[in-house]
RNA sequence: GCGCAGGUGGCAGAGCGGUCAAUUGCACCAGACUGUAAAUCUGGCGCCCCACGGGCUACGAAGGUUCGAAUCCUUCCCUGCGCA
């Protein structure tokens, strides 16, 4: 069977990522698919520095805003989007190219990756959450001896889903290597964008001040005025998370900046960890190698499709 | 100049005679990642080594007391506050 083939361009926070998917789009009749757990809420624009209109220039990007932030977005629902994104572009016959820096979603899609078939339950979710971590980690103990052996018993949010799990399939969390293969659906390119620490950290700290003169404090006021708790709105993090603890008044506007600048390296630093997982990657450090990059990957398709005539 | 408080690892800040290479937080480095993944979590963090163990240098400086000091005493240097 002959497999398509993708584009994706992977990097940390503030590398470009958006910006090079725009290049390599328009160089090559390319869509843009974007791969990130934030941009997907309708709403949060500047704080999850979603590409503008302005920014596209004409190229047609996909999955972004196409959740409330109200509702609970995850990886499933993004591999089922995405999936069905690309199938449109490539029956457009024109290239997907997956932007983004969710390492989680990207990896799903492109080694298509099976998670258990049991939804959130948020009742359930919420009564094992009032435990406490070492209690978690004996239910899952007695009920799945092999999935508490390799979990990280100190993080509960992993206990919580494994033990949600168990509970209501009655059975035991699947084997991790029958998911995590590393064969694709596709015939891909995995692009990373590689940035050294200092300049990324100055890009960092660029960006957010870009951010807040363009409204990102009027942004978070809106969402929490449209409904979305304080709470809900720490866990989106980084600028959400700091901005609305200063809203509350928690912390001062200086410090809830410098904190997400600090965080937003943080995170940075650890999308790179997930990242460096897949030696699929090839790192570049220019738009310039990108764009040869992958006109050898479009033409090497055209040559294996002659071949095969 | 006098009085009081204090000088501890990159920073903040515990310790106040032995179990202290020194609690903890931050920063820093590395890692994990099974439907919240910008989340959540873990490990390391004076130097050196034949590294579950050992050696060396360390708590402003110099002396001293003690079997033993970051911890007590003396002097000196520096910082903050109060009075001049």
């Amino acid at each position: 069977m002959k497999r398509n083939k993708i584009v994706v361009i992977v990097g940390p926070t503030s590398s470009g990522k958006s910006d090079l998917a725009v290049l390599v789009a328009k160089r090559f009749r390319g869509e843009v698919v974007s791969a990130d757990s934030r941009q997907v809420y309708k709403g949060m624009d500047i704080g999850s520095g979603k590409i503008t209109r302005k920014e596209m220039k004409g190229v047609r990007h996909h999955l972004l805003g196409v959740a409330s932030p109200k509702s609970t977005f995850t990886v499933v629902k993004y591999k089922k989007l995405a999936e069905k994104a690309i199938a449109d572009i490539l029956k457009r016959k024109r290239l997907p190219i997956i932007c983004g820096g969710t390492g989680f979603y990207i990896d799903s899609l492109l080694y298509d990756w099976h998670m258990p078939k049991v939804a959130a339950n948020k009742s359930l979710r919420d009564r094992l959450n009032r435990k406490s971590g070492i209690e978690l980690f004996k239910m899952l103990s007695g009920l799945d001896p092999e999935r508490a052996k390799n979990i990280d018993r100190h993080n509960k949010v992993r206990l919580v889903r494994a033990l949600e799990i168990v509970i209501t399939t009655g059975a035991p969390v699947p084997k991790t290597e029958l998911f995590n293969k590393k064969e694709s659906l596709y015939e891909f390119l995995k692009i990373g964008i590689k940035v050294q620490d200092k300049v990324l950290k100055e890009k960092i700290k660029i960006r957010l001040g870009k951010r807040l003169k363009e409204g990102l404090i009027k942004e978070v006021e809106k969402l929490h005025r449209q409904g979305l708790s304080w709470n809900k709105l720490d866990n989106f993090g980084l600028e959400y998370r700091y901005i609305s603890r200063y809203l509350r008044g928690l912390v001062t506007k200086e410090d809830a900046i410098s904190t997400i600048e600090k965080e937003n390296w943080h995170y940075a630093k650890r999308q790179m960890t997930w990242f460096r997982r897949d030696k699929n990657t090839i790192w570049i450090n220019s738009p310039e190698k990108a764009k040869s990059l992958v006109k050898l990957f479009v033409r090497r398709h055209d040559v294996e499709s002659n071949t095969l005539n």
